[in-house]
DNA sequence: GTCTATAGATAGATAGAC
DNA sequence: GTCTATCTATCTATAGAC
């Protein structure tokens, strides 16, 4: 937290948290939510259930803490953003689609685990999008912020579908977002022209 | 089969299948798909364990099951629309949000367990979206269709995070549709101008 | 901080009565 | 078709050694 951005490495004392929520959120992907048991999430850590159980005493921990995580990691990603000076809504529908980064392999866990978990997970989620529809607005306006989300949202989704196993591209269109930034350009256009609202 | 969308009534026999369906999907939704073991799903449809494994001898049937009754309620579904003579991309939007009907749930459901499943799964969800962009595509051409797909799923995706607990609406704007269908209206004006392709 | 061992609960699935 | 056992495996969590 002192530096942020400055991950220390793997398998260092300091680190052995991320590894173990990487290692959970994983294997919520890839083999589901059941199959991220205890035992199951430690071996992938490569640490006992003794061990797992030192820093997430609980499941409940195990999931909060990937929430947190969670926040953490947008932080980062908004602060990255905020240096890069690229359009917010163009960056949302960008990295929408790019289901093999870390925090949309977080998110999408989240996602997955939300109706099981506290309403805490759901809460985050609610949050997350909140912080990115904030930065949306500023530029866009609130017509276009909502269906940029929402596409964002709906690229994710798809790319999921599509898009475990080959670790290359999506299997269709509807997981990658250049439809969706050329629409958006478009829009740009046709709103200088006429108003939406 | 015989007379679709006339739905035998509950309790009868030969609607005990659909009732451990529903029973299923719904739990998956509201408590997670951990908790839908089948002992709950069994008590949630009013019989014991030993009646669901009658009629789903494992796990996987069940899963199995609730993939087939999807397409079978998706093609129900598009029938209606194509008798409606409604536009099938604004159809897509605006049923995107409704996350209570029985198709949605199912679809969501479905979403839920994708990955803990068999690919059967993941490719029903897959061949659900073909069906519905094969007909949004005769509207709408390849650019557009590929967005109303995902802004719709981004929808329902919003609709789903948000709309669990109050069963009247959703907490925010992103689970509705209204302003994707104002803008799938500018963007056919848009179009009669300019061409976007 | 990490491990092994184990307790206690509950899962999926089978067998067989009704 | 639906039920009640019941077997077996596996999960979460605790206790305590190292």
């Amino acid at each position: 937290m002192t530096s942020p951005g400055a991950a220390p490495a793997a398998g260092t004392e300091r680190n052995r948290r991320r590894d173990l929520l990487i290692a959970f959120a994983d294997l919520v992907l890839e083999e589901g939510e059941r199959a991220a048991t205890l035992d199951a999430v430690a071996a992938r850590a490569g640490v006992s259930k003794g061990g797992l159980l030192y820093h997430f005493p609980s499941q409940r921990k195990l999931r909060h803490g990937l929430a947190e995580f969670y926040l953490q990691q947008l932080d980062l990603e908004i602060e990255e953003l905020l240096a890069s000076g690229e359009s917010p809504a163009r960056w949302y529908l960008r990295t929408s689609s790019d289901y093999l980064s870390e925090l949309e392999r977080i998110t999408a866990a989240l996602v997955a685990i939300e109706n099981t978990s506290t309403d805490e997970i759901r809460e985050t989620l609610q949050r997350g999008r909140d912080r990115w529809a904030e930065l949306i607005r500023d530029e866009l306006g609130d017509d276009l912020t909502v269906v940029v989300i929402q596409l964002g949202d709906g690229i994710a989704y798809n790319a999921q579908v599509d898009g475990t196993g080959d670790a290359g591209g999506s299997a269709s269109e509807f997981g990658t977002s250049a439809r969706a930034e050329r629409l958006l350009d478009a829009l740009r256009e046709y709103r200088a022209s006429e108003s939406m609202s």
